[in-house]
DNA sequence: GTGCCTAAGAGTTTCAGATC
DNA sequence: GATCTGAAACTCTTAGGCAC
């Protein structure tokens, strides 16, 4: 492995002469950086992280609890998210292990900081290990849940919009196709905002207003379709707690021949790209995976510069509105 | 054999000082 | 003042020496 003092030594210079040279310090001459990175790239050199990190106390790396790999805006998050870390000089080190194993792996990594999803928030049996956690801890979702430094997207105001969009086509009969049960903050957030904006608007709210499912995922949004197209009087639009969920709906729905907007309407949360491409356009709420991702990056970078920093940064979703929303027949 | 302590080594950055 | 050098420092592991 070439290292700054085998340039050094063919350079003819000292070695810390070198580390200057490469790093672009203004008091070395141009003429000798120049010389030096040409015999940097000849020999093929690739700075030593390891020893970088043993000066500075940064290793570079962010490290990401992430809930699962299988759910669609979580994939397109992690992509831009990726994205926005590589350009601010960060790589991403990602793990759908439980918290405190991921923790564990991380303290001894020595990450500059770690991203942890809102979904393990409730959890109180994996957030054991968290006091143990060495690095500044940024979560995303769930604030107001636990006492960490947050992103978070105002989740019951996007479904505040997809309720009002829907009222405002004239439908009074929605159902909201979430999570009720179980720990997860975010959800539950979401399905409160929703009674309570029906409620306001006069909208009909009963038992079947809230279709009960065991997960986020495609399978789990058939199912709960499936039943509800199984009603004597199923209502007229639906909205969906994410693009997963999204997709068994428009699957139960061609299998039964129905038409979607013609014979029911749906808004999606998760406001990504992928919306446009689903089987129907979809009208979407939430806020632009790009901008949770920009915004993510510049907090985590925020954390390791002023780790005694506790921030809370809350995002304002919007609505697109695609044509899989229609007005009331 | 076990336990404790100390020194060395890894590659790089950075500060203080030397040279021109 | 510009340019360069030398040495210390960073953290952790391993090896060697010593006492019991």
């Amino acid at each position: 492995m070439v290292t700054i003092k085998d340039i050094a030594k063919r350079a003819g210079v000292s070695f810390s002469t070198v580390s200057k040279a490469l790093l672009g310090n203004p008091n070395i001459k141009a003429v000798t950086k120049e010389r030096i990175w040409e015999i940097a790239r000849e020999m093929g050199y690739q700075p030593n992280i390891a020893a970088r990190s043993l000066v500075s106390r940064k290793s570079g790396a962010i490290g990401i609890i992430w809930p699962t790999v299988e759910r669609g805006a979580l994939s397109s998050l992690i992509t831009k998210l990726n994205d926005e870390l590589e350009r601010r000089g960060y790589t991403t080190l990602l793990s759908i292990s439980r918290t405190d194993a991921a923790i564990e792996s991380f303290n001894r990594y020595r990450m500059d900081a770690v991203l942890l999803f809102g979904d393990h928030s409730g959890n109180r049996d994996e957030l054991s290990g968290i006091g143990s956690m060495q690095s500044p801890l940024l979560v995303y979702g769930a604030a107001g849940s636990h006492p960490f430094s947050t992103v978070d997207v105002n989740r019951g105001q996007a479904i505040r919009l997809a309720v009002r969009h829907l009222a405002e086509l004239g439908h009074s009969r929605i159902a909201y196709l979430g999570r009720p049960d179980g720990d997860d903050p975010m959800q539950t957030v979401k399905i409160e905002a929703f009674l309570d904006e029906a409620r306001t608007l006069g909208l009909r709210v009963d038992d079947e207003s809230i279709l009960r499912i065991e997960g986020l995922e495609t399978h789990d949004g058939y199912i709960a379709a499936e039943a509800m197209f199984g009603w004597p009087s199923p209502p007229t639009a639906v909205i969906s707690g994410g693009v997963d969920l999204t997709r068994g709906i428009y699957r139960a729905a061609r299998e039964r021949g129905l038409r979607v907007p013609e014979d029911l309407s749906v808004v999606s949360y998760d406001n990504i790209p992928l919306m446009e491409d689903l089987d129907v356009p979809t009208t979407a709420v939430g806020v632009s995976v790009h901008a949770i991702a920009s915004v993510i990056a510049e907090a985590l970078h925020k954390l390791i510069e002023m780790s005694d920093e506790q921030l809370t940064i809350a995002l304002e979703p919007e609505i697109v509105v695609r044509s899989s929303s229609t007005r009331l027949q």
